[in-house]
DNA sequence: AAGTGGTCTAGACCACTCG
DNA sequence: GAGTGGTCTAGACCACTTT
């Protein structure tokens, strides 16, 4: 058996040996914060294998002049990210990937947005009108009360690809319809300081009927892939209730799931 | 409006003043997680309503006996599982919910087994083969090796809801054929010791082909729900690769997204 | 100014895994 | 038995929100 002394770390520890981390203590950045952060830049880039294991925590914090806690504070958001696993007994390690990129859940932030595929965005109405009784329930506001529709067009390459419907409080926010051609609706709610918490999804199919065939460039019975959501911020009151169907030949929902512990 | 002077703390602490929590020291559960489940379990009957303030953590940490590290770690899971926030300056509060319940990423443990309607599972095929190109990519093996392949129909209320088709590494599992009619996958795999740590997903629509409308009890046409998924282990090596196909008409997929800060 | 959560420290002991 | 992560403590100072 080899030396211990310096080597059974070898195996795994020489990349992160040769890793220098710079901490910046006058930063009002988190130290545990900077640490994960660069942490994930080496797995991003490679520097940091799946597979390898990231050498003890104590030893880090050594090295790092950080108390324990810190470096795991930092490690423990790279877990919950999916990026590293943890075994008592065992070690850190980089998850044997496959992975890494889509850890967020998108389709929160405007799934089309987030495909890279430029998107247009055509507001083919954006009014008050009486909220109905699904509307109302959604919305948690009484029925009939004012309430602002959006209907959108959404497409990729000059083909259509989506249509969506959403209601939203009156007052809620400024729907300025320039602005809604020209970013995503989620990004325009953060930019007026509303937080989002949570969003509860139904994800159905259908087949299209003449209207929305006609809408989508489709023939009538093509499939559709339908979603209605309901978002909430972060006070748990809704914020938006949105009834979107998909052509489904065009469009398909993908996102990855973690399992809690 | 009204006096603020004594009052935001009134509405908000008796209801925790009168809570008593047990904690048990020589219980091998930890201490943080036997808080969380009793604070859980208070949001869950409603003692602490959406809305109320939890009281500050160090008056808290006194009262229970604990550091105030303790009392974080128990309130920061129950932030991470949507239940609570936190505002700097002001407090943590119950979430003003509408959801509570589904929180958890159903869909991973067998779809249908939490829907609660007691499905039952026909096995149709469960035999070695030789993975073909795509599976073979998927479950991370060289094409033409051995792989189990497991088809499955499943009902509800004796009507056809959705038709399973999984591909497993060879040797993985002990695919039992009445216990797979009796139980999830994913229930077994979990008992032979497999953790599942994360699956990546893609959920589209397209038209029933005459086969599949046979065998789903549809027409030729009918809007089907798909999924394709590939679930990993807590090392990062996939473990399932599936190709499923749901009745649109009885079936949908409804979850629950959460916002990471 | 007072009160809150956010961050950080420097220790301690335990439970688990592995050789 | 040696090494690892898991839990826990008792403090400290800071940033933010509200009065």
């Amino acid at each position: 058996m080899a030396k211990t002394g310096g080597y059974s770390r070898a195996a795994t520890a020489p990349a992160l040996g040769s890793l220098d981390f710079a901490l910046d203590r006058g930063s009002p950045v988190p130290l545990y914060y900077q640490l994960a952060q660069q942490l994930e830049a080496a797995i991003e880039h490679g520097v940091l294998a799946p597979g390898n294991l990231l050498g003890n925590e104590i030893d880090l914090s050594v090295r790092l002049g950080l108390s324990r806690p810190t470096v795991r504070q930092a490690i423990q958001s790279l877990v919950d990210k999916g990026l590293l696993v943890r075994r008592r007994g065992v070690g850190t390690q980089v998850v044997h990937s496959q992975v890494k990129r889509p850890l967020e859940l998108s389709s929160l932030y405007d799934d089309l947005e987030a495909a890279g595929q430029g998107p247009a965005t055509r507001v083919v109405r954006n009014e008050g009108v009486q909220a109905s009784a699904d509307v109302a329930a959604a919305l948690g506001v009484a029925e009939g009360s004012q309430v602002t529709i959006l209907e959108r067009l959404r497409s990729t390459h000059g083909q259509p690809v989506a249509f969506l419907c959403n209601y939203l409080p009156a007052g809620l926010l400024d729907l300025d319809t320039p602005r809604l051609e020209a970013t995503g609706l989620y990004r325009m709610m953060r930019t007026a300081g509303i937080t989002l918490h949570s969003a509860r999804q139904t994800v159905g199919a259908r087949c299209a009927t003449a209207d929305e065939a006609a809408l989508l460039d489709e023939q009538e019975g093509a499939a559709l892939l339908t979603m209605q959501r309901t978002a909430y911020d972060d006070t748990g009151r809704p914020v938006e209730y949105g009834t979107h169907i998909y052509r489904a030949s065009r469009y398909a929902f993908d996102f990855q799931l973690l399992v809690r512990p």
